[in-house]
DNA sequence: AAAGGGACCTGGCTGC
DNA sequence: TGCAGCCAGGTCCCTT
């Protein structure tokens, strides 16, 4: 599930890959692929022809690439659950949008043979089979120079729009950021991230202890926060000691900022071996013991022992989600409560 | 205004 | 063996 650290790796792959180059045709193969594309799929197309894509850019889980400079808009991209970016080389030679400066190339088997990815930074022995690429293909950008951006999407939830920059004070309603960013206009109520440099940390915490609902469902919110998901959530409250459903409302100034220093610490290591969770799916559904399931301390580990005390991890309902802690170190706030 | 819950979607897995 | 149902989750939208 891409989250912060893996849109981040995608991002800074699509700088490195496909900066530069100007757009021929655009093909839409899914009309849900577009479905926040105001115009549909035919106007996304034409308003997509000879732009260039001149930079990569991102808040929170969503990313955009700046058509002629912002001039004619951004063509942003969310990423959904399982989303992903390949650029398509004028050689044949397909990368994915995960590859940072450096990266090394990604090798596609055709449809339903065990592929190697290599971004994932896994183990040279670990294989795994992926549903075929082009059967979930979704919207082919084509360049000029014979390049392609690809738009791959099993469950749909993602999704790719053109749309006008718009200024923004701080990102969302209220915010009492003094710098002023011009973000497109689906991600304007959308709040900076924890590795924004232009983020206020103090206004982000007063916000957060105002909230009068549960802790992890503050930090889900991304007009409060942005870029923290399920994964990364479960891990900064178990890193924090912070039980998911302790009122934000209650939390002391000294625990609101180490729950945000654990988000943001948690995120940057993350970052720091190419993402982490995204290949969370691939994992949880064989079962595997890759580089991903060592790293993490909460997620996917109900039923494990915490590895601070030993009490056995709890997986619980919540939100319409799953929520893992341990309830040793993170205790209940009924455990608390008169 | 803010909070909370349901809908959307696919495919691997589980259980009958 | 086959198949219906469950589960994963980010965001939008609607209701309270």
């Amino acid at each position: 599930m891409p989250e912060l650290p893996e849109v981040e790796t995608v991002r800074a792959g699509l700088a490195a890959h496909v900066l530069g180059r100007t757009v021929a045709a655009a093909h839409v193969h899914h009309p849900r692929a577009v479905r926040r594309h105001e115009g549909g799929g035919a106007d996304l197309s034409g308003r997509l022809r000879g732009r260039t894509l001149t930079a990569a850019v991102r808040r929170g889980k969503y990313l955009w690439l700046l058509l002629d400079d912002g001039a004619q808009g951004a063509l942003l991209a969310h990423l959904g659950m399982s989303g992903q970016l390949l650029v398509q080389q004028p050689d044949g030679v397909r990368r994915t949008g995960a590859e940072g400066a450096g990266a090394v190339d990604t090798a596609i088997a055709p449809a339903g043979e065990p592929v190697v990815d290599l971004t994932a930074r896994q183990p040279p022995t670990m294989v795994r089979t992926v549903p075929s690429t082009a059967a979930h293909l979704r919207v082919e950008v084509e360049m000029t120079d014979g390049a392609a951006l690809w738009f791959v999407d099993q469950r749909t939830f993602g999704h790719v729009l053109v749309a006008e920059l718009a200024p923004t004070p701080d990102g969302a309603p209220g915010g009492q950021g003094s710098e002023v960013a011009a973000v497109p206009e689906p991600v304007a109520h959308i709040a900076r991230d924890l590795l924004d440099p232009a983020l206020d940390r103090r206004a982000l915490a007063t916000r957060l202890r105002s909230r009068r609902t549960e802790v992890k469902r503050a930090i889900l919110d991304q007009t409060l926060v942005s870029g923290v998901g399920n994964i990364y959530a479960d891990e900064a409250l178990w890193r924090a000691r912070l039980h998911p459903r302790r009122l934000a409302a209650g939390l002391s100034a000294r625990a609101t900022g180490l729950l945000l220093d654990s988000a943001e610490a948690v995120m940057r290591e993350a970052l720091a071996v190419g993402g982490t969770s995204f290949d969370a799916l691939y994992v949880d559904v064989e079962g595997a013991s890759g580089f991903f399931a060592r790293s993490l301390d909460a997620y996917g580990r109900a039923g494990q022992p915490c590895r601070r005390c030993g009490a056995l991890m709890r997986k619980e309902a919540f939100m319409g989600r799953s929520s893992t802690f341990c309830p040793r170190c993170q205790r209940s706030p009924h455990a608390v409560a008169p």
